[in-house]
DNA sequence: GGGGCCATGTAATCGGTTACATGATTGA
DNA sequence: TCAATCATGTAACCGATTACATGGCCCC
């Protein structure tokens, strides 16, 4: 249930609507938890039901500008220090290294290699995007840059992992 | 969708039951794709009545013994060659990193230190299993030894990059 | 005999995905 | 005026989690 965390740090910073919080969640959390149009009405919906933020304005269109309240950031504080990821993070990726026994081994070096192009894409993707982004001094930007770090390494470690893999199936 | 995969990958190996599987779960695959026993069963009936996997023996307390069909180890080989995991992997870790900045500096840098220690405990447990695995020529053991370096260089990469954030942080 | 393990199942609930539906406002 | 974008919502479905429920078999 972390989407809703997601949303209450996102209103940390400043006042949102859900579609101002859609376009944000595309630019930045994406990658570390992407979340549909739909889940993020209803969980606005919800929060506000639950008094962790309240609508502060109401524009045109029917838009509705949310705000943190106090009980919702000291919800955000909590899940920050109190709590710890519980579940285990499932990799389809690494699923299938387990049963590549079952293809002959040239397409087995087949899937490891194509591991190996993908870490570099999305490598260079994450480069792309650290570039495109003006960093400031800001939270998000001071935060949101170690988070991409994670992503560079994250990527450079995997393509090692493929390069050594398929070196030893040979 | 891949949990049937990863029973069909596991029955690819020999023929089981439910029972079995759960348990071969836990010891391997649980790392990689958590399953309840609730849901074990019921993706176990449903590749049955798909074609997928026929039940070859019955045994004592209702067991039913499960063996790959020729479509499931069809499916299999497709699920391998020709699909790519789709979903963005979601990260309760990382989604944390994003709002460090709603806590004072201290609680930000204990949070960093703390995931520090985690990923050498984990590094640690992952050890353990390997030492305690029996190794074989099997596929298993192979591409087991493979996924388990994965975790190993995971946890290692995860360290370096949580104190270089807390560092950072300075 | 009885405790522990073997063995399978159902029901309720929840979070997430896909698809559908609707309409207001803005700017070229 | 009309296309693009802003803006919110509902419904159906699916996979995963939790809890409950049941009973047979084996060995001490």
């Amino acid at each position: 249930m972390s989407l809703r965390h997601a949303l209450l740090g996102l209103l940390a910073e400043r006042p949102a609507s859900g579609y101002d919080l859609l376009k944000r969640f595309d630019t930045s959390l994406a990658n570390v938890w992407p979340a549909t149009q739909s889940q993020m009405y209803g969980e606005l919906s919800k929060l506000a039901a639950a008094g962790l933020i309240t609508v502060s304005a109401e524009g045109p269109r029917g838009r509705k500008e949310y705000t943190l309240t106090d009980e919702g950031m000291a919800e955000l504080r909590h899940w920050l220090t109190e709590t710890r990821p519980q579940r285990t993070p499932r990799s389809d990726t690494l699923l299938r290294v387990f049963f590549l026994g079952v293809l002959p081994r040239e397409q087995a070096t087949a899937y490891l290699t194509g591991l190996m192009d993908h870490s570099d894409e999305e490598y260079e993707a994450l480069r792309a995007l650290e570039r495109s982004i003006d960093w400031g001094e800001d939270q998000l930007s001071v935060y949101g840059r170690i988070a991409l770090e994670y992503g560079l390494r994250l990527n450079e470690m995997q393509r090692e992992w493929a390069r050594w893999a398929a070196d030893r199936l040979r």
